[in-house]
Formats: C-alpha cells, sequence, structure tokens
DNA sequence: TAATCATATGAACACATGATCATACGTTCT
DNA sequence: AGAACGTATGATCATGTGTTCATATGATTA
C-alpha cells in the first residue's frame, strides 16, 4: 500500500515525528466535518449575534423587540437573524405583521456556558 | 428612578414589548462579557485553527507536525498558533530548535462536542 | 565562526464580513 | 385601494482576516 506522506511539497521543514503525524491523521474528522465546525463557531463569533443569542435564552422576541435591546438598525438585526436562521441556531414564529424568533437547539446554551468558563480562568 | 427605553433612536418601529425586553436587559451579562465570548468563538471560527486544536486532541505536536498535516506554510501555521496562544486555547514547550505545542484549556473539547452535536442535527 | 535548521514575525494582498441606506414585501386598518 | 407598520433584502463601503513571501531570531552542528 503506497503511503505517500511527500510533505516537502508544502513545508521546509523534515518531518519529525511521522508516527505522532499519521496517528493524528487517522483520527481527525473529516475535512468538511471540520469545515462545518468552524462554520457554525463562526456564527458565535459576533458580538451582535451572540447578544441576540442570549436574549432568546430568555425570551421570545420580535424583531423589534431585540432591534430596541441591541440599540442597533432593524436591518443589522434582520441580517444577523438571517444568519442565525440559516445556521438552524433559531426558529420563528410569524403573527400577522410580527414575526417572533426563539432557540432552535439545545446545544448552544451548554456551549456559550462552556465558553464562558474559558474566559474566567 | 428614571428609566430611559427611549429606543426610538435607533429604531423606526415602537417597542412592542417594553416588559420583556426589560426583563431580557436585566439578565443579560455585561457587553464586556459577551464580546470576549464572541471574540473567543471568533478564534474557533476557523478551519485551520479547528484542525491544530483537533490534532492536539490527540498528542502534542511541533510546528513541523502541525505544518505537514495541514499542508500549509510553516508560516501559516505559525501564525495561527500565536492566535491560539493569545487565546490561552494552547501552551508551548521549548526543546532546542523545537517548539511543541499541546492544549491548555479543558473546555475546548467539550465545546467541540457540543458543536458537533449541533451539526449532526 | 559560519552554516543549517526550526520557528517567529512583518508586509502585502485577496477575500470575507458587518453595518447602514434605500427599498421591497406582506399584513392590517381605514 | 391606499396608508401605515413590521420585517426582509440588495447594494455599498469600511474594516477585519488568513495566507503567502521574505526575512529575522535563536539554537545546534561542523
Amino acid at each position: 500500500m503506497g503511503d505517500d506522506r511527500d510533505s516537502s511539497e508544502h513545508c521546509s521543514c523534515t518531518v519529525v515525528h511521522e508516527d505522532i503525524v499519521d496517528k493524528v491523521r487517522q483520527v481527525m474528522p473529516e475535512d468538511e466535518c471540520l469545515f462545518d465546525l468552524a462554520e457554525l463557531f463562526k456564527v458565535f463569533g459576533d458580538t451582535t449575534r451572540v447578544k441576540i443569542l442570549f436574549a432568546l435564552f430568555t425570551a421570545e422576541m420580535c424583531v423589534c423587540d431585540i432591534t430596541a435591546l441591541l440599540g442597533l438598525t432593524q436591518s443589522a438585526v434582520s441580517h444577523q437573524l438571517r444568519v442565525l436562521k440559516q445556521a438552524r441556531l433559531v426558529k420563528y414564529r410569524k403573527e400577522g405583521k410580527m414575526v417572533y424568533y426563539s432557540l432552535d437547539d439545545e446545544h448552544v446554551k451548554q456551549i456559550f456556558d462552556q465558553g464562558m468558563a474559558h474566559i474566567n480562568h
């Protein structure tokens, strides 16, 4: 079986620990999975979106409420809600003109808690 | 006590649910805290850094190993390690010319696991 | 001391991103 | 139907980000 660990193309270094690199390669999830994970965290990597999610921990809110809470443009809020919606983190419910947003994931709270735990040393 | 919920400055909408907005305001963590949280997730929001962290779950690695693993420039890896270092997510150990990086946080694994849980529906 | 190797750093560039403005869409009320 | 209101969307723009190239630093070896 041809094992091609020729990494000298991209790296001027000699691979010092081929055994470790090979072992890690076997354990690593697929690229697509890691990409998706990064995409998810990218959504969490913005203060506005973090605020929106935190707000929705407490209560279901309409776009207008969130806009008032954050002191941003209604447009900005709507754009960010779209991102959260696409990431399947929030869901919405229409009632006349109003649209009520709420959380659509049970993991977010725990992820945020762990994040907080890291921040507080 | 003067409660100034004049949000009409930024939003053309009428605040429909002042009670909810006020309640959420009380529960929300401080802005700085939310900012730091977003900053942390921003670090997780890149495929390269996610890969590095995942690799370090398995084993301590030198820069050269990581470079070979990811098929990137040594420079790129070094830059990203710097980011991870500043976020206090990895630590390093020097041995001669080599620098070995390893995890410096017990929360990352759990955060990633929760993230995976979200992705897999 | 000079050469070599592993890593770090700074500059430059292409690309992504978040906010705002203007405006469109859809619903309710007159 | 038309006006008013809540929300969504597209364009634009300033700013942030990740990679590469070139080079510096620091340690080992000849």
